[in-house]
RNA sequence: CGGAGAAUAGCUCAGUCUGGUAGAGCACUGCCUUCGGGAGGCAGGGGUCGCAGGUUCGAAUCCUGUUUCUCCGACCA
């Protein structure tokens, strides 16, 4: 391609309304412009990004035995009752009629629509298994679309659905589609780790959920270091230091703490680590009244793991202060579980400690010293926070590490939700009808094209990993309008490797200066770059430099070519 | 959904407090000089100041409404 003919609109400087790294290259570099919130055109060089990862996604999935099909983006309003989520979607869902007054929705995920295909479709156990995937634009009118493409509400999605008779077939069948995940983000060159994920409102056995590493991240996932164990932190178990409190070594004292009401206060007023403090938060109880939760001051409240105990109301519900007042006579910021007339139940981490701190139950008191079964009753013991870097592995191997990660791929088993209410069923061998079982993959295509550069940049730009580069090689001319010969070397050159089916960049633009030409070469992060000048030439050589190397070197113009292909394969 | 902020040229912004008829840098067009890391000069083109209403002799500026966009929060005892 011929820069002279793209549409390369770069930036000098950072828009205005681009947070985090990715969306800030993405505009500046010319990929994509933002239309309206969380919409964005693909512009000629972003779209050779996005159809890269394209490809990469659709090779492995053929390779895995799916069959790609592609579906409407507007779907009826019908299949959606049938289902149940006309009534259980929020206001993501985009809900519109037609000139006829029949309802319909744009379309955030496909389950509706493949699985009505298949009740018609296939009616025979010799069909199945079968996996179905498509590329397409999804649409989710999200509350706050942020960061560009990472988060917008039209957004590219590969998403497959395998029908199965048995949960033995759909097991397989996920096996697949994990290891096809992997070969995937494998072949895209990003840095990403596979990790348990919760099921959720779906339901289901298993999920796992793909991420790429990432600090900018919006999840947090933990993983060992002695282990394979991954998980997302919301889900991973949180293991106490020791098995039991150590023996109680002080007295139980009230001391006064006027004003402080926040652990970090009461720390400060007492001269004790978080660690140390227990700190009582007051949800709303499953029959209408109060439960109380106990933690460590340092720990948080793990809203999954809560909500998941009998007696706490679901969705997780903080007090108020005024319902706390009437409850206790005391304001949240000096409760404990001291004389406490709740039910209470306690972090595993928290029923370890001995002798700490803990609201008096009365403002502006704490008391010091406190221990489980001396000075209150011994804990009802639940895991109840969320893990933190250092926790023990809860594979029993190894301590966990926290990191960033973009979520990027998830895949889980769907179990009947879908088949059962829309009445997908076939016959089995015996010719009995069955229901369908489910498992469902997707891909945020445009989201990874965005993750990719989270994890791959530097001060100057992209730094593209070589699969999804929009092209492999940057072709620049140094002062071509004065020098016929640079000129003609730069075109045989262009030809040549475009006839060994090199990707090349050609930056034949007239009167762009060299300084400029280079910047944006490094800014739009094209991984191989040659520089062509009558300098280089007069010694028969070309400049030749890695967007990650940080010198260059000259090559011989007569071995360029079996250098290229050699850089190029490694 | 709650809170905060912003909207002036293609982009980044100044001008608004204190009302007087619109600016800079970059980008763009032409010419000249320069030419291996975002050059310089001269001359240009480009904005109903988000929209609607109000106050005023006069509104980018003051008032009201509205739309759009952005950010923060929804883990606090």
């Amino acid at each position: 391609m011929r820069a002279s003919q793209l549409l390369l609109p770069t930036l000098k400087e950072d828009p205005t309304d681009a947070e985090v790294v990715s969306h800030r290259l993405m505009v500046r570099a010319g990929l994509i412009r933002k239309l309206a919130a969380g919409l964005y055109t693909w512009l000629p060089l972003g779209l050779r990004v996005l159809r890269k990862v394209e490809a990469i996604v659709r090779e492995e999935m053929d390779r895995a035995g799916a069959q790609e099909l592609l579906m409407p983006v507007v779907q009826p309003g019908d299949l959606w009752q049938e289902s149940g989520r006309w009534q259980q979607y929020g206001p993501e869902l985009l809900r519109f009629r037609d000139r006829h007054e029949r309802e319909f929705c744009l379309g955030p995920t496909h389950e509706e629509v493949i699985t009505d295909l298949v009740r018609r479709e296939i009616q025979s156990y010799r069909e199945l298994p079968a996996n179905f995937y498509q590329i397409q634009t999804k649409f989710r009118d999200e509350v706050r679309p942020r960061f560009g493409v990472m988060r917008a509400r039209e957004f590219v999605m590969k998403d497959a659905y395998s029908f199965h008779l048995s949960e033995a077939c759909l097991d397989e069948t996920y096996q697949r589609m994990y290891q096809t995940y992997c070969r995937i983000f494998d072949r895209l060159g990003l840095d990403y780790r596979a990790v348990l994920a919760d099921t959720g409102a779906i339901g289901g056995s298993h999920s796992h959920e793909f991420h790429v590493l990432a600090d900018s991240g919006e999840d947090a996932i933990a993983f060992s270091t002695e282990s394979d164990y991954a998980a997302n932190v919301e889900l991973a178990e949180a293991l106490p230091e020791r098995q039991s409190p150590p023996p109680p070594a002080q007295p139980l004292r009230e001391v006064a703490t006027p004003g402080a009401r926040t652990v970090a206060e009461v720390c400060a007023a007492l001269g004790v680590a978080a660690s140390q403090v227990v700190k009582t938060l007051i949800v709303r109880g499953a029959d209408g009244g109060l439960v109380a939760l106990a933690l460590r001051g340092d720990h948080e409240l793990n809203r999954v793991k809560a909500e998941k105990l009998p007696d706490v109301a679901a969705p997780l519900t903080l007090a108020d202060e005024a319902e706390v007042m009437r409850a206790l006579g005391c304001p949240p910021g000096s409760l404990g579980p001291v004389g406490l007339s709740l039910p209470l139940w306690v972090d595993r981490s928290a029923a370890v400690l001995a002798d700490f701190v803990c609201g008096a139950n009365r403002e502006g008191f704490h008391f010091t010293g406190a221990n489980w079964g001396r000075d209150c009753p011994a804990p009802r013991i639940a895991d109840l926070r969320n893990v933190v870097d250092g926790d023990p592995s809860p594979d029993g191997r190894g301590r966990l590490v926290i990191r960033r990660g973009i979520e990027v791929g998830h895949i889980f088993k769907l179990g009947t939700k879908y088949s059962a209410a829309m009445g997908a069923r076939v016959l089995d061998e015996e010719g009995r009808e069955r229901t369908l079982i489910m498992g469902c993959y997707g891909i945020g295509v445009s989201r990874v094209v965005a993750a990719a550069i989270e994890q791959n940049h530097d001060e100057r730009g992209i730094l593209w990993p070589d699969p999804i580069a929009p092209f492999r090689i940057a072709l620049v001319p140094v002062n071509a309008h004065k020098s016929p010969e640079v000129r003609a070397q730069c075109e045989a050159l262009y030809g040549r490797l475009q006839a060994r089916g090199h990707e090349v960049l050609y930056m034949d633009r007239e009167r762009v200066r060299l300084g400029v030409v280079l910047a944006d070469v490094d800014l739009i992060g094209i991984p191989h770059r040659l520089v062509v000048s009558e300098r280089g030439l007069a010694q028969g050589t070309v400049e030749y430099k890695a967007r990650r190397d940080d010198t260059p070197m000259d090559v011989p113009l007569a071995e360029l070519e079996a250098f290229l292909a050699a850089r190029l394969n490694s």
